[in-house]
DNA sequence: GCTTCGAAGTTTAGGTCTGAAGTCTTCAAG
DNA sequence: CTTGAAGACTTCAGACCTAAACTTCGAAGC
């Protein structure tokens, strides 16, 4: 209760967002029978990956693209030769709708990042592929990330590294199961 | 009266997201000298997310409001008594934009879920406060929560949980000490 | 060959967010 | 007083998304 008169005399300083452990405290006040256990792993779940997001859309902006049109190149990459999807193909993978596919192809174009053109075997498909503005980019970015993401890491061990990874692995394995549908109208990044 | 016959013969393969491993697999045949380890824990903590803030959604959506709403009403409650806050401090632990603040309480406010009243004493200050509607809303939502969580979860034990509670707490605050400023522009539960 | 259906993309209308430019209130100094 | 500066919120313009209507092409049935 220290905290209570702290907070009364020191009024004025900006209130930010409470931390971790005060969640999980005012979680308890309000609402018991919350295992604050689970707690703990849900909101720590959420809140690193919000600042991993904050992080890559940082990096991403020094390229001077978004972390939106980092990602249609990732998905690019990633598909392997000849790096070639089309639009409806890409909207599945990023987890977007058709309409806002068309809206991020058409302003990657305008910048260079990719190509589309109309598949001439049936003319209702397009072909989006990566320049090499585009690949460029791409790598750029992952170095990037690779920095950072070595960094977060760097106090688990090997081990721990191995440990963290199937634990997750468990839980998302879990998730998809209850989630078949290809679940992902969110914009993340991964 | 053919329908059966045509679902039979309806494949419909359609590509889907890459699995977690076949991405991995992908990004090791495209980016020599990547870790795999540190690849799956990333890519597995922002899957899961995508996957988690789906499940809210649903859950939010079946009281009638969107995550978003459900997390105002959240910072409303884990503020503790008396429930208040005024829109800029309820921006900042939100990590939105003040207009963006402005906007949404003005949507609560229409449907019942906040109330939005200038402060006598000082009155460029507004205050919001939580309705009995909205605090209804905000319980049933962590019940419904709470269920998918233990469900998510269920497959760890006691120790399991323990250990990845205080690997991501660790996580955490590398990232919290990398970027002090409160980061989080980004729509997201915890 | 024509017609109809379905699939792939695009267009349109509307919602929510950001960043920048107000508006209004308070407070301190002249 | 009154004037200027700072703070709190709102308004406005622009970006990007979703849902739904539309357009076009290709394929199957008659």
């Amino acid at each position: 209760m220290v905290s209570a008169i702290l907070r009364l005399m020191a009024d004025t300083p900006g209130p930010a967002e409470p931390s971790l452990e005060e969640q999980i405290a005012a979680y308890q006040r309000e609402f018991q029978g919350l295992d604050p256990q689970v707690e703990r792993v849900v909101s720590a779940l959420s809140r690193l990956n919000r600042r991993m997001n904050v992080a890559y859309g940082r990096q991403t902006a020094e390229l001077g693209i978004s972390n939106a049109e980092w990602e249609v190149l990732k998905a690019l990459v990633l598909a392997g030769e000849p790096y070639r999807l089309g639009p409806g193909d890409l909207a599945r993978r990023l987890g977007l709708t058709p309409a806002a596919m068309t809206h991020r192809i058409d302003r990657m174009v305008a910048e260079g990042l990719v190509t589309r053109e109309r598949d001439e075997s049936n003319r209702v498909r397009v072909i989006v592929g990566i320049t090499e503005e585009g690949r460029a980019k791409w790598l750029e970015g992952l170095r990037m990330a690779t920095v950072f993401e070595e960094e977060l890491l760097q106090d688990l061990s090997g081990d721990e590294r191995t440990q963290l990874g199937a634990m997750l692995t468990r839980l998302l394995r879990r998730v998809e199961e209850a989630q078949p549908d290809a679940g992902g109208r969110l914009t993340d990044l991964d």
